[in-house]
DNA sequence: TATGAATGAGCCTTCATTCAT
DNA sequence: TATGAATGAAGGCTCATTCAT
């Protein structure tokens, strides 16, 4: 349903984003790193872009060597980010037996260890999308509506067979995952609890919340 | 133990912000209402003094005449969004009956018209606290802390009295709190649903969340 | 020759200069003294109208009442120092004998003592000129040149007398002028000399400068 | 005692000036050339950076480029003028006679000359002190200290070896320096004098002041 | 008389972006 | 490929001054 987004062309004029992924295992590479670092400390707005090149320990120039401009930094880190929340969303649902609960706890876990791990990112596409102008906006919601409808049909399916007896399942669904989005507002790696005992917490309240019984 | 906040003076030096209330219903001056659309629309770092004082109306000196700075406009918005927010949620604990699930009914209520009814102000109170130095960040995220805690006992008290059966009050109170502060994100007055119907959907999915059986 | 300089007329558009003389001894009024004190330490255009009013503790427009412009506070604080210092050398020369050398220490130990004890009229005198308009610099150069005449003169007959040595009588006297001039600069209540001792030392200097050999 | 100086760097954050000397003659660029006439002609207060920039012929941000501030171009302007007006004084000291009258007429002779020659430069060295913050106006008069100390030692040695014979060798040769530093308030290309001619009279002042009889 | 409120113009500085080298 | 240098536009804020009250 939502093909690759391929925006960025439009932006670059012509030039791709050739940076390559300097860190072996698949991360961001090193000017999008710092990037959002920068975003989530300061916000797109409250960052320049020579505060970005100097993080990145480059110059404005190579800086615009492999980024169009500045938006086209924020989209290619939100766009990748919601990439990778989805994907992960989707090996989700596959690795998890085939039962409503079992999937909405495998969605849940995967979408609150997303957000514990990755809270810059997210806070940054929760809170920057405005910073986009109408057509990359509209990418952006694409990709966060096909992350709603992946909790929306597990809940669905849910309340098809009887297993969750909430009478709002859209309602139920969409606070199921902004409270788990939220999680990126307020965790911290100083405890009290770990990422994995936080998904734990929310696999049961997700649970109660589209009204499941055990 | 959140007393009124007073920092404006701090900023303020002094001046503090006279402009007469214009409106009858005691709601936000000019400047501070046009604050509220813009900084919502741009972000704080998006919007310039220029762009304030244009939409209200006045020139950018007799903007400073009120405000002693960009960043005082902004605060002055927030503090007093929180006010109302906390003020609104202790009045519906008043005017309640004092079983937990009538008193979450009745701040679930409150907590998701309020962020119907003024989601702009709720967005940026989320999404600008960066914008602040230490001292004002400080004061808003009191004043958020003052109104989680107003959720925090109705729950315990729940969970005491063995009608609310999560074995994560804090966790669950929390999950109540962002669901219906995120009916901001995504509300819109075009439906589908009123804010009537949609505080109604969210009692029920909050006393869900917390394991409260009718 | 210089008759009383009035200029204020001009700039002050008819309103002129009514404001009482708050001390008993003759002195500055309060605004012109706190226009003095900072004109003196961040400089005429480094202080602001607000700064001045603040510091006269009154309001702008009051400042404005008495002054009609920024540019007339300058012009009658140094106008009324000129004066004060003219007056003051004259009244030496009427008090002292009249054979040139006992004139000559007259007038400097005056000027000296007027430079320690008005060190900050004094400086501003010789910094702020450039920031009057052609008349009024015009106006305070004159009553320079006066200054420096009634010294001259002295020189003069001494030269003629043969009391004092020098080829260069105008360039000895200048040079006497100036030196003592800049004692204004440099001069501290903190020592190591007084007033007093200083002007002795300033006496010796300027007649050797001239070539009177007791 | 008095080392380089080296305070740009602190203002600069790391930018140095390297916009190349346009003159042969080795003196100021085009920047700090604008600055110094405009510095003098309405104070540092009273120059706006956009009246800079225009009168060096750049844009303001290429202003920015070559200095980190305003306040840095005064400071590079004023550190030059110190280092030059030194440096002449020490080259005059070692390439006359060791005798003091002698070595007091070569000072005297470089001081004048450089007066004359920098006039604007020492006038704004003399008045635009406090624009700066505590640590540049400290590294200032560090340097008319050192130069102040270099009239003394050769007044001191005149006064010990008993060819000049005032009671006050330091207050006299505060005297001389300032006498001749306030040539550059009054000197004028039309004459009467040259600036050669002005050399010689201050020359003969000078040894009058300290009390030397030929 | 005195002042709260206002303003056009201007302040110093930085913005995102480009280009010659 | 990479960067020193540049720029038009704009940033937040303050200026000297005026006027209605």
């Amino acid at each position: 349903m939502n093909g690759p987004i391929q925006l960025t062309a439009k932006i670059a004029k012509g030039r791709a984003e050739p940076a390559p992924d300097i860190f072996g295992d698949g991360s961001l590479g090193r000017i999008k790193l710092e990037a959002l670092h920068a975003f989530y400390e300061h916000g797109y707005h409250g960052t320049s872009v020579r505060t970005l090149a100097k993080a990145a320990g480059i110059s404005v120039p190579a800086l615009y060597h492999h980024f169009a401009s500045k938006q086209d930094i924020l989209f290619a880190l939100i766009r990748r980010t919601m990439e990778d929340l989805i994907s992960g969303t989707e090996r989700a649902l596959e690795t998890s037996p085939a039962e409503p609960p079992a999937q909405l706890r495998a969605i849940v876990r995967a979408h609150v260890l997303f957000h514990t791990d990755r809270r810059e990112e997210s806070f940054i596409g929760n809170t920057e999308l405005r910073a986009f102008d109408a057509e990359h906006r509209q990418a952006v919601i694409s990709q966060r509506d096909h992350q709603q409808r992946l909790f929306d049909s597990v809940v669905d399916r849910g309340c098809d067979q009887d297993v969750f007896a909430t009478s709002h399942p859209k309602e139920a669904s969409r606070a199921v995952v902004t409270m788990c989005t939220a999680v990126a507002t307020w965790y911290s790696r100083k405890g009290p609890f770990t990422p994995a005992q936080i998904a734990s917490i929310y696999e049961e309240l997700s649970l109660s919340t589209v009204g499941y019984s055990a």
